[in-house]
Parts: C-alpha cells; sequence; structure tokens
RNA sequence: GGGCCCGUGGGUUAGUUUGGCUAUGCUUGGAGCUUUGGGAGCUUUAGACCCCGGUUCAAAUCCGGGCGGGCCCA
C-alpha cells in the first residue's frame, strides 16, 4: 500500500503504459521541455542537451577516426537548387516505372521527396525575395551544389565530410519528443567516390561505426535494406538501422545510403580520371538524429524513469551528502575530495549539496538515470567507506581505498548489463509471421501480435508485399543483411528463397 | 487527407451542463524555523480563467472566429 502511495505521488506512469510514460519522463527529467508553442520543436534543457552532446561526441569521435572532415553549410538553399532534386526523384522514378510490369507496383506509393514538408522564407522584412528560399530538410542539395567546386581530379577522392545542424520537416502527423520533431538535430555524414566500387567500401565503413556506436549507447538494433519503394529519393539502396520501442513499433535511427552516380549526374559532379577523361563520382550519405536519445530512453527505462549508459549520461556518480547535526563541515570536504579524484580519473561527478533530505534526492537522480550513486555520511567517515547504488540494482559498501578500481569495475558491469538486457529485449520482441493463406482471399494462420515484430522469408513484387501489409498492419522494414540459414518458401508466392524480410508497426 | 476532443497559477485539478459573492484543493517556487542513511513538519508568501469579437445588467461558463494542444482512422 505504501509502494502505491509513493508511487502516485510521484505521478510516473508505469513504464508498461509506454504511451504515457514516455512523454512524461522525458519531461519529468528535464531532457527537454515541451511548453513552446510550436508543435514539434521542443526546448532542450540543459540536462538533455548534455545528454545528446554526448551522443554526439561519440559519433565525431568515429567520424574523426574514419577520416572524415566536420563542417557547416548554410541553413537556407535557393528555390531553383530543389528543381535540380526534384527532376532527379522524378526521373528516377519514371525510370522505375518504365523497368517493372505495372501490375507489380504499389497502388500506394508516395510521392517521394521532401516538397510537401519544407518550411519556405519568402521575405525579407517587408520586401518579397525574387528566389525564395527553404530551411534545409536535410542537405544534399547545399552540399552538392559545392561538390563540382572542390572535386577536380581523382587526388580530390575520396571527399568524406560531415556535420551536426538543425534541419526542418513540417511534420504534419503526430509529433514525439525526439521521435517525430519538426526541427531535428541531425547528424550527416557524405562522401564521394572515384566509382561505386569504393563507395561501397564506405557503406561498409559506415556499418561498422554504426555497430560501435549502438554497442555505446546499448541499444540493440535491425539492420535491413529498405525496399525499393521506402528508399530514400535518389538513392540506390537505403540500409536502415531500427530499434524496438517497448511497446512494439520500431524507430529508424539511423540509416546510410548509397547513391551510385545518380545524384552526381543530377548536380554534374565530375572529376578526371586516371586516363584523363571525366567520370561522375559516386557517393554515399549516413544520418542520425535525436532519435537516438529517444531510442536510449525507450530500451533502457523503468518504473523509476531513466536509466543512460555510462557513455552518454551528464554525471556518472552522482554524490550525496549525509549530514547530521555539526558535521556538515567535514563531510562536505571529505566527499568533495571524493569527487575530484573521481573526476581526475575522467569520470562525470556531481555532489548534490541541495538542503533537501536524501531520500528525495534519490528519486530525483533516479528519475535522471544517473548510473551510480554514492552516499557519504558520518558512518562512512569513521569506517573509510562509502555507499554505493547502481541505478540497474544492488547497493554495496565500497572501502575508500578501493574507490577507483570498484567503480571503473561497476560502470563496465552496468554498461554490459545494459547491452545484454537490450539484446534480450530485441531476441524476444522478434517472432515468425503466422503463414498466409489463400482461400476466397488471403488470410492469417494466427492473429498478429501488437508489440512484436515480424520476421518472414519472402521473394515476391511491390503488389505482393503490399498485400501483406494490408493484411497484418505491418509495414515492411526491409530485407535482412543477413540470408536464412537454408532455403524456405516465399510467404506469398511459394518459391524457394534465403531473403529473410523483417515487418513492423513503425514510428 | 477525414473525423473527434480539449485550453483555469510552473504541474495537476474543482467550478462550465443550469451565466451571479473574494475562482477550489493538491503540488511546485521564494522566505524563515527545524531537519537530513529512501520524498519530514510548521509559519509565511507568490502565482491562473489562450486571444479577438458578440449576446447580457452580469461571461471561466453561452455564441462566432482565430491561435495552441491532444487523440482516432485512412
Amino acid at each position: 500500500m505504501g509502494d502505491e502511495n509513493q508511487k502516485s505521488k510521484r505521478g510516473i506512469p508505469p513504464k508498461s503504459n509506454f504511451n504515457e510514460w514516455y512523454p512524461f519522463i522525458v519531461e519529468a527529467a528535464e531532457l527537454i521541455d515541451k511548453r513552446y508553442p510550436i508543435k514539434g520543436m521542443d526546448v532542450w534543457r540543459p540536462y538533455g542537451w548534455k545528454t545528446m552532446r554526448l551522443i554526439d561526441s561519440h559519433t565525431h569521435k568515429e567520424m574523426e577516426r574514419t577520416g572524415h572532415g566536420e563542417c557547416n553549410f548554410p541553413l537556407l538553399i535557393p528555390e531553383d537548387l530543389l528543381e535540380k532534386e526534384n527532376k532527379l526523384v522524378s526521373l528516377l522514378k519514371r525510370a522505375r516505372e518504365q523497368g517493372v510490369d505495372p501490375e507489380d507496383l504499389r497502388h500506394d506509393e508516395e510521392e517521394a521527396g521532401f516538397k510537401k514538408e519544407v518550411y519556405w522564407v519568402k521575405h525579407a522584412g517587408e520586401n518579397k525575395l525574387d528566389i525564395p528560399m527553404f530551411l534545409r530538410p536535410t542537405s544534399e542539395t547545399a552540399m552538392y551544389t559545392m561538390f563540382p567546386l572542390w572535386i577536380r581530379s581523382h587526388a580530390d577522392l575520396p571527399l568524406k565530410i560531415y556535420q551536426t545542424v538543425n534541419t526542418f520537416r513540417y511534420e504534419t502527423k503526430q509529433t514525439r519528443s525526439f521521435i517525430r520533431v519538426r526541427e531535428i538535430h541531425f547528424f550527416e555524414a557524405h562522401t564521394a567516390h572515384v566509382d561505386e566500387e569504393c563507395a561501397t567500401k564506405q557503406i561498409e565503413e559506415d556499418l561498422e561505426i554504426v555497430s560501435r556506436l549502438m554497442t555505446k549507447f546499448a541499444l540493440p538494433v535491425i539492420i535491413s535494406k529498405r525496399p525499393t519503394w521506402d528508399t530514400f529519393p535518389g538513392a540506390w539502396y537505403t540500409i536502415a538501422i531500427d530499434v524496438v520501442m517497448p511497446n512494439g513499433r520500431t524507430l529508424q535511427v539511423a540509416s546510410v545510403h548509397h547513391y551510385r552516380d545518380q545524384w552526381a549526374k543530377a548536380f554534374d559532379i565530375t572529376y578526371e580520371n586516371i586516363n584523363g577523361s571525366q567520370s561522375y563520382v559516386h557517393q554515399t550519405t549516413y544520418g542520425m538524429s535525436e532519435r537516438l536519445l529517444g531510442a536510449i530512453v525507450g530500451m533502457h527505462g523503468d518504473d523509476n524513469g531513466l536509466i543512460l549508459p555510462p557513455a552518454v549520461s551528464p554525471f556518472q556518480i552522482v554524490l550525496i551528502p549525509i549530514i547530521s547535526k555539526n558535521n556538515s563541515e567535514i563531510i562536505l570536504k571529505e566527499l568533495d575530495l571524493i569527487s575530484e579524484k573521481l573526476k581526475k580519473l575522467g569520470y562525470r561527478t556531481h555532489i548534490d549539496n541541495r538542503n533537501i533530505r536524501p531520500g528525495q534526492k534519490y528519486y530525483d537522480w533516479e528519475l535522471k538515470g544517473v548510473p551510480i550513486r554514492l552516499d557519504f555520511g558520518q558512518r562512512d567517515f569513521d569506517s573509510n567507506n562509502i555507499m554505493c547504488t547502481s541505478r540497474i540494482g544492488g547497493k554495496e559498501q565500497i572501502n575508500l581505498d578501493n574507490l577507483e578500481e570498484e567503480i571503473s569495475t561497476k560502470l563496465n558491469q552496468i554498461q554490459n548489463e545494459m547491452v545484454e538486457m537490450g539484446a534480450n529485449k530485441l531476441n524476444s520482441s522478434i517472432k515468425k509471421l503466422p503463414q498466409l493463406i489463400n482461400e476466397d482471399g488471403w488470410k492469417l494462420s494466427e492473429k498478429i501480435e501488437n508489440d512484436k515484430v515480424y520476421w518472414t522469408a519472402f521473394e515476391g513484387t511491390d503488389s505482393d508485399a503490399e498485400i501483406i501489409e494490408r493484411l497484418t498492419g505491418l509495414t515492411f522494414l526491409g530485407e535482412s543483411l543477413d540470408n536464412l540459414d537454408s532455403e524456405m518458401e516465399c510467404c506469398i508466392t511459394g518459391k524457394n528463397t534465403n531473403c529473410k524480410v523483417f515487418l513492423a508497426k513503425t514510428y
């Protein structure tokens, strides 16, 4: 009974009720403030921004490690450049429609590109602009306008650059903090290469970076090649990285595109090859956003609040003084020494010396997801110990002489356990799709469960895929990069195949 | 794209159906005392009817429009 009262006092909805838990927790933990009066544009508060910047810092490290250069392009793009992009997109679309039996195409294919969701700047003060400008929804157009100026010969290749900037998309659907926003905190890497093979090697490098980052963030992911109709405009193929949220919906947290020379042709990006003639470059891009933070929040939180992986937690260790009567100076002084020692070792620490009772501090820092809490009072001072509590469970006394090793071990343990728990969650949320039976129209042998991701063997056309999507209410994520171990019958055509596809409800 | 619902201090909420007195409670913020090993207590103080127009002797309440927010379906 007491427990229930406490819970209602904190007012956190249970995590099992994810649709209420998530929006509550991102505000309660002071990641963002949603009260800014524009839909889909939240204010980043210091704690949330710090977390995001730590996520970014890992990305930047990976970029520098792999020889990308950081740059920064203008926010505004003139309208006429958009036309190049639109031409490219419609050209590719027509080519595709001509190459495919119309019967095999989907009916509901949407118009590609960001045309419908760009913000426009049409005035400067009182005056109408001759050439309107729009806020970048992504930076291909801006960057590829400059690439021809930078790329002259094969010696200029590969060109590898990246930037972390805000991009804008006028979302009409329901917005959700970090998950679907109108001002996106966007990371994008763009590369240009001499040929398709070199660009493909870049894709491999990108996927290796993804894998290293996702381990840091303790995010288990599904990696798949998006279906043709869901491929990024102008891309030859798109590889998407999805995280499964607690309600079974998947969240795309990163994507990698191989453009071949399609954009190069639209923007006339050529170089002089070894033979002295001109060739088009082959390009790739790699994008991520604050969805990474949304995924971390969703993947690891519990009924008490956030649980942040040590690598991205603004504070890895929070220190709580337990003061009584006349010892406050001694305790605080000692705690300060401990904190400084840990800081010198490279840890992010914080002493909570607010004038409130310790219990309240415990709840606050649990809500904010700090991995380790150290309590220090008279008892500990006398016995040369400190009380150490882990956010993922467990409380024990540590001798101050062993603090250094103990903290290092604890943080590693927490990190490893979070990775492992994540992997378990992913495994238990993936199921084989029930059989499809065709008698007086298609039917399912079993009902689709609400919070699961499904896989099946598939080698049909786009319109076959559409049948499955309509029947199950699921969306094709794409083809697994790993083939099936042995061939299976395609769930709709019955043909043998080793192509494995994933389907899910998506964000 | 179609439909539905809602705007009251920082948060949450009563009051709106049936117009009428100083707009309710909890929480939060400030000050003070007291206290500190899982949300202590007392005193005191601050803070709200989304905007514009209409109806009326009188509008948080009724009507119209706008802005903002949320939900459902395709």
